[in-house]
DNA sequence: TAATTTTGAGTTATCGGTAACACAATTAAT
DNA sequence: ATTAATTGTGTTACCGATAACTCAAAATTA
């Protein structure tokens, strides 16, 4: 390991002002600069950021947090937030949670010793609180992005869980449905509750009776379960749509449906939030309420950095980005048998 | 920030027994160790892993450096990195080149500077020689993925390009396409090299001509080269079916075809190298060539812990992962006008 | 020409840990 | 009871960089 020390023997300095070329500092005659840069690209010369780190208490690292990184809305936010941290040169540490909070902890303990310079942090539920607040008594600055946490006050990117999913059930009443069934994130997530909240108030808005056996929790990260699904299709007064809280839950969903012999939307509708975006510019197919994703990561990172460079602690931001309805084939209007 | 030295004055002891009851090494009394653990939690401390990786000189840090993080393909491949990584211990830092030259080298420099124990490196192209090389200088373990580099000697995981590439072909061949256009990325990609060459010989195991003018070069990336489209689709004799080789080009194409009022299978069957496992799961459409992405990850970090942790270096390895032919609904049998 | 300022370095201490060695107090062996 | 071994802990040096201070030589000013 080639060190500023080899590079100012063999340049005949100090290391001091080894140092002082890298950083441009100081005040350091041509001759020298010359020669010192010379050895330094003739012995490869790479500075050892843990060393520099240590001693100026800064990484010039963010880490971004995501829940799932097979979900494409978060590998979109992924590249937002890789974008913007490039832009103002700070290098991204990925984590990736897996909708696990045991996981979630690996990675804030992580974070914590590798004394990154702020988080972009998409919790995997209200239970991150306890990760937050570690973050907090260790002075990382972080912004939150996609679900909120009680308790926490933070700069925070949000979509509009709760208009996004009444747009999607009125889009389903509008259609002809009376019978919708909601297949939702675990209740301890604050945009599974907030969906909850529009599916209900699309049926109040409407004049609906509500039917709460037609309403399952489970976890976003997939659907796999079946006795609930069995459930609701051998309901006396069966669902004709389903309202699935997210992107993954939706593929679990159909997936299951078509094991059962169900087509989609032959003999259900299914609309869900969260585009998949690739594979629908291919194939468009499911009715969704998409976010934008990319702004999600771009925005949270340019909060972050904002916050770490603005020494006066600036009062909080809370963003809140529309999602746009799609209507695709998924979803298909109710035919009176 | 709490250090070892607050947490050995505040328990009376010296910092080198902090440490040692922080790593479990030499000798503690019981009575020292309690006092000691229940200072650190009172004081929340965390250690700072890099002044231990300064002294240690290892971070025990892996890097997953992949080309596009929105590709399925590659954030399959993350997950099982990741999960095979966590399973030895090691922390993972991702990276996304973007298929990008340029990034890619920021990346090996942030690699170098923090001096990772090791790298999973699915190279841009061919030229990512001069990066593989640097890891090489500066004695960086590394496994490559999914791509061969000419001129680098070390293990690699590998999809089989070539023969995936003959099995699209020839179904396309088998079902009545004999005007069959290639969509290929940049020929400095080994990939796409042999994919070419799978093409070509599906031609000639079947006894039917090949038209350069059918062949494309793109970015692996993305497809935008309209005119090159035009141009094809103008031919005197136009194509009847298109081979993308990759899901992000066949995404692209049928973008474009759309635009020009083209459908998918009907005007033109289009097959590709690469699944949108969670697409296809909900509607499925493209033809592909589906290659083992989770495996590609895991049995890649496998290979590098490996050789982290073998003393001998043994020899290199090199893995082709096999594909699976899967057909769908964009490959249709050419009806003759 | 003497006094002052500027320039171009070098020295020392430090960041937060750990390895290697040292050593007093017990404990065990003879 | 003396010697030897073990146990528990402290001291010092170092990992690779940088901040703060120092200082001789050169340049500038009076």
């Amino acid at each position: 390991m080639i060190t500023i020390y080899d590079i100012a023997e063999k340049a005949g300095v100090s290391a001091m002002t080894v140092s002082r070329v890298i950083n441009n500092t100081g005040r350091i005659s041509e001759a020298t600069r010359k020669r010192v840069r010379k050895v330094m690209e003739e012995l490869h010369y790479i500075p050892n950021s843990m060393a520099r780190s240590l001693v100026l208490q800064k990484t010039h690292i963010l880490s971004l947090l995501i829940t799932d990184i097979t979900n494409p809305f978060y590998t979109t936010i992924a590249r937002g937030a890789e974008d913007a941290a490039k832009r103002s040169g700070f290098r991204l540490l990925f984590g990736n949670s897996d909708e696990d909070y045991a996981k979630e902890k690996d990675y804030v303990d992580m974070i914590l010793s590798t004394r990154v310079d702020g988080v972009l942090f998409a919790p995997t539920g209200d239970h991150s609180l306890e990760h937050l607040q570690q973050l907090q008594k260790h002075n990382i600055p972080f912004v939150v992005l996609d679900r909120e946490v009680p308790g926490i006050e933070a700069d925070v990117v949000l979509g509009d869980s709760k208009e996004g999913a009444r747009k999607l059930v009125e889009h389903l009443i509008g259609i002809g449905h009376r019978r919708i069934a909601l297949i939702n994130g675990s209740q301890d997530v604050s945009t599974a509750r907030l969906r909850h909240l529009g599916y209900r108030e699309a049926h109040t808005l409407n004049g609906l009776p509500i039917d709460d056996s037609l309403i399952i929790h489970v976890n976003y990260r997939d659907f796999h379960d079946e006795s609930a699904l069995e459930a609701l299709l051998q309901h006396p007064s069966p669902p004709t749509a389903i309202f699935a809280a997210n992107n993954m839950l939706a593929v679990g969903v159909i997936k299951s449906l078509r094991q059962r012999g169900l087509q989609v939307p032959q003999d259900i509708s299914v609309v869900c939030f969260d585009d998949f975006v690739h594979a629908e510019a291919i194939n468009p197919f499911l009715t969704v309420a998409a976010q934008p994703a990319y702004q999600f990561g771009s925005l949270g990172m340019q909060l972050l950095i904002e916050r770490i460079e603005s020494e006066p602690a600036r009062e909080n931001r809370k963003l809140i980005l529309p999602s746009e309805l799609l209507i695709r084939a998924s979803s298909q209007a109710l035919v009176r048998a």
